[in-house]
DNA sequence: TTAGATGCAAATCTTTTGCAGTGCG
DNA sequence: CGCACTGCAAAAGATTTGCATCTAA
């Protein structure tokens, strides 16, 4: 797990860990992940595709879809779990958690403390290696708990 | 948080809770419970519809996605967030964790001691009403985990 | 009796694939 | 220069919708 780093850090060194990874740095790359970097929403592959559009018109959405599965498998982004059909993806890789709103899909970080080794540590017997962990809570963002307060 | 039930005590209350969800206790519906509360796999709506045919050849695939939607928001069902487009559905709702293999998409129930509440109470300054939480373990399950060592 | 449930087919949404042309290293 | 990358279009995969018909309560 990573140290905190800040974005413009991560994007500073995102073309040397393109290379260690055997990716070439190409201008699609640069923009969605210094877009990943910079945002805080936990954007969709569609999100994003819009989003670069304007500085890059040429890009296709399958190419988005290509480069953040790439970036993913090679360890440059997480994968969100969600109950949605959609992808949504972080370039945060350091230990945190995440709150998923059930009303709007609203997706924030949260930093807990470290869990206890004993709850992370998986029952004896349990055959399964895991590699990472997090907490996905539930419940209601600040937009949508007002609204339902109404 | 229900306490812990057996699959047979969540058949046999089932139609009582329909009726309080207001929902009606068709075929379909006790067929599709079944399989589900029986399950340790997490099925997801085309394994469903798959494992309910024999029984039920009129079934259709589109009513498996009514019926586990409409389970799902009286919380019948959990949905386990995953990283694939594809849900996934569990009838077990009493507190418990989650594994999903990397490599096949396996998804084990894993129960661990209960959350110290530091570790489950948001940080001051949080603006998310949590309803629920779940750890998600990623990585290897044994079959996936044995075939990587050859 | 009737509101809600089902089944079917079509539509929609999300993601993947194949391939010809392009560009990074 | 060569192999990886991109863009496009088409295909595939997952889910939703509209509507006529049926059925639990």
């Amino acid at each position: 797990m990573e140290h905190v780093v800040s974005a413009e850090e991560k994007i500073r060194s995102f073309p040397e860990r393109c290379h260690k990874a055997g990716l070439k740095v190409t201008q699609q790359r640069r923009e969605i992940y210094a877009l990943l970097a910079a945002s805080l929403a936990h954007p969709c592959p569609e999100e994003i595709y819009e989003q670069i559009r304007d500085a890059l018109p040429s890009l296709s959405l399958a190419t988005v879809y290509k480069i953040v599965d790439q970036f993913h498998r090679h360890g440059l982004l997480r994968k969100v779990p969600t109950r949605s059909q959609v992808a949504r993806y972080d370039a945060r890789t350091d230990e945190h958690h995440h709150l998923v709103c059930t009303a709007c899909d609203r997706i924030e970080d949260v930093f807990l403390p470290p869990l206890p080794p004993r709850m992370t540590r998986l029952p004896s017997g349990t055959d399964f290696q895991a590699q990472s962990y997090e907490l996905v809570f539930h419940g209601l963002c600040s937009a949508c708990g007002a609204t339902a307060q109404t």
